[in-house]
DNA sequence: GTGAAAGCGCTAACAA
DNA sequence: TTGTTAGCGCTTTCAC
């Protein structure tokens, strides 16, 4: 059924019907009511192509995420972003198109997005510090919100984030308020731009506290079990082992866990465990964890302003880049077991 | 730069150039020479909803995935999925269409995404026991391959699935070998079909072995970690506990693993755990969890082959409907740690 | 081997 | 308030 059957079956002209069924004030409410009645019966939908290409919009945003080199903020993130995207991506009437690109592809695969017309918009996920990306989309024209920030970037572009360097410091103070001295931070790659900002919380609230900062004690890389786990191994073999364990991840913190197990040491109670990560709902966690465990944010409320902030910019190109800096929803101790230890 | 634009700097007409960029034979060579290295150095990329329109083909697959009841299987496993089916559409020239869509609402949504003419074809993600959208998309006449199969449905359909049961009858046959009797198993929910031929295989090995199934060992939830703690803590203390579990993906057996440990028993010594996980790769363990560790599927490459079979299915609608089944690539003990022991 | 013309299904001036 | 007309950028008969 499209629009030219529809409106002959109606006896009006397609320009009628189209304006009735988009919500046009000028035509008469009678007239409207039987086109979209008719619209309802025959269960007519409008062909998307030929709308695209008649307005010039694609009616869709792009969401590229790179799939080799697997940064561990993608698997468990990405998802809750985009269910909270879509959400106000259906209301305005917007697509996904998901494409993976391989790390070195990012930038050829947006240039060729925006040549093609795909998308009327781009969610930036993972930005780096000084990521290039960003210029190229400012020169390109096309409309972009940035899920993070990027440290080192001096342009006026509309950016989401959540303010990871208090919520680092805050969880380093309640460690330190605890008695800790030697804390270890298990962070992300620090070449993503938050878990740079996450290292400079910790490091500031240290230096508050009047502590100095142990660089054997900071460590970096994918957030794996893994990485966890080897990582606990390591730092409490050491003469001097750390009592507290401040991990940017719930999956590291796993292995953590493993880790004092392994060497007869309860989580908890001989060391504690600050798991300080995004969002923890992907292990539905009930409460039972002897980890004390702290979000940040919600990723889908942010997934959600995220695509609005978009959905404004392309509404609006000329309008001022919207800047938006969430407090962390720091909820320590949401599912905490037994309260750690003063050492 | 448009078709038009590029004709006239050609003084070409557009049908020739359109005709020279697609490949048609009927283009003298040399003219094509010229009109390819035009295009390229215009960077002229055609417009991809004026195709989609006078072509009629979308260039799309649909992807819907449920939004909120968030079954387990969604996350981890989903975008590795895409990435393989994403590498293949790329050589095809497909996008991605994406789409949320709450647990009432996905047929509504593979409904419109075909009335809109939106996409050419669809995956059909966590096919459930009498899944409802098989015969649904039969009906609408929309090519579509299944990322599993569904049971108690009987129609010609393509899918393509992992053979469950032979995996998890050979994990159980490993645990009934290193004598163990008393097994437990924590299943994923057994409406979706994978889980319930998940449960079956183990039913089967046991019952080949001459033990009696016992129902208050056998569990089916969400996979979290949670439910691998509080079941595992139950099942241990029962007055008969297993000795060793069964368990379908690896943050549930972590879950195992920290009750063992609050339990005061060590994992791979005193009580065996398998995980069997479709893919544990999001997890990137290097290889020291005291579990044993089977992956019955790479889940990157089950994405690469539906992805081949619905391009197959677009392309000749009238083929038969392919129907492929995965030997599970057992690797047992890719990442184990100390034998489990007789009981 | 190349071009002219029509059309994919819709929207958006401009008229009426 | 409604209709006429002319595209959006591309493909595809059908002539030449």
């Amino acid at each position: 059924m499209t629009l030219k059957e529809l409106s002959t079956l109606l006896g009006l002209s397609p320009t009628t019907v189209s304006r009735a069924l988009n919500g046009y004030p000028e035509v008469r409410e009678a007239t409207r009511a039987r086109v979209v009645e008719a619209a309802r019966k025959h269960n007519y939908r409008p062909n998307m192509q030929a709308k695209r290409l008649a307005t010039g919009r694609a009616m869709a945003i792009g969401h590229v995420i790179p799939a080799t080199s697997r940064h561990e903020m993608v698997n468990p993130i990405f998802s809750d972003f985009l269910s909270g995207a879509s959400e106000i991506y259906a209301e305005h009437g917007f697509s996904v198109n998901l494409t993976l690109a391989r790390a070195g592809d990012q930038e050829r695969t947006y240039r060729e997005l925006h040549a093609q017309g795909a998308v009327d918009g781009i969610i930036l996920h993972g930005p780096t510090m000084n990521d290039p990306r960003i210029a190229m989309l400012q020169d390109l024209g096309l409309p972009f919100v940035v899920h993070g920030r990027a440290s080192g970037i001096d342009l006026d572009y509309a950016w989401l984030d959540v303010n990871n360097v208090r919520s680092f410091a805050r969880a380093t103070d309640l460690l330190v308020d605890l008695g800790h001295r030697r804390i270890a931070l298990l962070n992300g790659l620090e070449q993503m731009d938050f878990a740079h900002r996450r290292r400079i919380g910790h490091e500031q609230a240290l230096q508050r506290a009047g502590i100095a900062c142990d660089p054997a004690l900071m460590l970096s890389d994918e957030m794996t079990e893994d990485y966890g786990y080897r990582s606990a191994l390591a730092l409490l073999d050491r003469p001097d082992p750390p009592t507290a364990f401040l991990v940017a991840a719930i999956i590291p913190a796993l292995g953590v866990q493993r880790a004092l197990h392994d060497r007869g040491l309860r989580p908890g109670r001989d060391v504690s465990i600050i798991c300080h990560d995004d969002d923890l709902s992907y292990l539905r966690n009930g409460g039972d964890l002897p980890i004390f465990t702290a979000t940040t944010s919600s990723v889908r409320e942010a997934g959600r302003r995220c695509a609005a902030l978009l959905i404004e910019q392309i509404n609006a190109p000329d309008s001022p880049k919207p800047q938006v800096l969430l407090e962390a929803a720091l909820t320590i101790g949401q599912s905490t077991g037994p309260a750690p230890r003063r050492s």
